[in-house]
RNA sequence: GGCGCGGUGGCAGAGUGGUUAUGCAGCGGACUGCAACUCCGUGUACGCCGGUUCGAUUCCGACCCGCGCCU
């Protein structure tokens, strides 16, 4: 089972296997491994971290070996990473898979690393730290009412796009006008029109259209994309529940703990602000209740999900498998055959 | 048994004779370089029965429940 698709005129396969928090897209993930030739890249904006491993459900040692995961344990936690640092990273990793003659397998819940590796993102500037920082005293002098009335001078759609209170959106907006001159919602806009004349809008799919970018950043694929959840959200967030303890049982604390005690972690870096570290890191830090940790940690990863799920609802073309029905991988590799000339 | 205090939406917690805080959770949504982020939207609930009143969650009375004190 291996082919060469460089130069038949088909384009690979690949699969993307979505789904919530806590939904077992790795288990699914681990026994696709074993029926198909097909290689794991981690679509996990937490993952990526070094020494964020059970608090992330990163997967254990036995499974790595089993089947190893690109795309985690790639940065240090003082580091920042980017949809844009994602895209160029799997489409790499999806290369050297695809030269073996395998098949690339995405799994993960970072939906919005999922639509830029799927859809490409417009020509923008990276994040400039610097710029930002300026900005944010701007703010703290002027007031972020006023950096938003600016954005609306300078780029009137964006504006009306961004909330007010929405500073991190509103941040970048202005980042990138101070940048390139140019509104972010005109560049956002070229590239649709470009789209519109290539005709490749695709009418079920308003949505997705709104924001895809010309020939060349369309994901050179055949993708099969899976979504795996458990069909009552209330079982969902018992599994949340219960992993969130199990969590706690295996030392979940004791990795934050080393993670404050190297000193130069701050909780507003995008590692300690996720799901599970932000809670326990406050619980630590603040000496609080054990019981609040827990109702705080399992809230936060109940919304993380509720979010992933509004993503995945609308999105077109996924194939639905529910987590807890066996046969998932029978299911899934049907849908494969189905969908692709593999094999 | 007597006296006192209190019973407000899933939870916490204000308040008012008519305009029905707020926070958290839940639910829905947005989201092009921090995305496990950030942000938006969404609830007439006032223990029970009767009375006063044009109108009662708010005033009066009885009752039920909880807490404290007393005999």
């Amino acid at each position: 089972m291996s082919a060469s698709f460089a130069d038949s005129g088909i384009l690979p396969p690949a699969i993307f296997l979505m789904g919530p928090t806590a939904s077992g897209k790795t288990d699914l993930a681990i026994e696709l491994c074993q029926r198909l030739p097909c290689d794991i890249i981690s679509v996990d904006s937490a993952m990526i971290y070094r020494g964020m491993d059970i608090g992330t459900a990163k997967p254990d040692a036995a499974e790595l070996a089993r089947a190893p995961h690109r795309l985690i344990d790639i940065c240090d936690p003082a580091e920042t990473y980017s949809a844009a640092d994602f895209r160029r990273d799997a489409l790499r990793e999806m290369a050297e898979i695809t030269a073996k003659g395998r098949i690339p397998l995405l799994v993960g819940g970072t939906m919005m690393y999922f639509k830029a590796l799927w859809h490409g993102l417009s020509d923008l500037p990276s994040a400039d730290p610097d710029l930002r920082k300026a900005l944010q005293q701007e703010a703290q002098q002027r007031g972020w009412e006023a950096l938003h009335q600016e954005l609306a001078r300078l780029d009137p759609t964006a504006a009306a796009l961004i909330h007010p209170n929405n500073r991190q959106r509103l941040l970048r907006a202005l980042e990138v006008v101070r940048i390139t001159g140019k509104p972010i919602s005109r560049i956002w806009q070229s590239q649709r029109a470009q789209q519109d004349e290539s005709g490749q809008i695709v009418e079920d799919y308003p949505y997705f259209t709104q924001w895809q970018a010309d020939e060349s950043s369309t994901l050179p694929y055949t993708v099969v994309q899976l979504a795996i959840a458990p069909s009552e959200r209330r079982v969902l967030h018992e599994r949340i529940r219960l992993r969130f303890l199990k969590m706690l049982d295996l030392g979940f604390l004791d990795e934050v703990r080393t993670l404050m005690a190297r000193g130069d972690l701050t909780p507003d870096l995008p590692s300690m602000r996720c799901v599970g570290y932000r809670q326990a890191w406050t619980y630590l830090a603040e000496d609080g209740e054990r019981d609040t940790l827990v109702a705080t940690g399992v809230a936060a990863t109940r919304q993380l999900a509720k979010r992933q799920l509004t993503w995945l609802r609308k999105w077109p073309e996924v194939h639905w498998l529910a987590s807890e029905t066996g046969q998932n991988a029978e299911k899934a590799l049907k849908i494969i055959s189905s969908r692709t000339t593999f094999n």
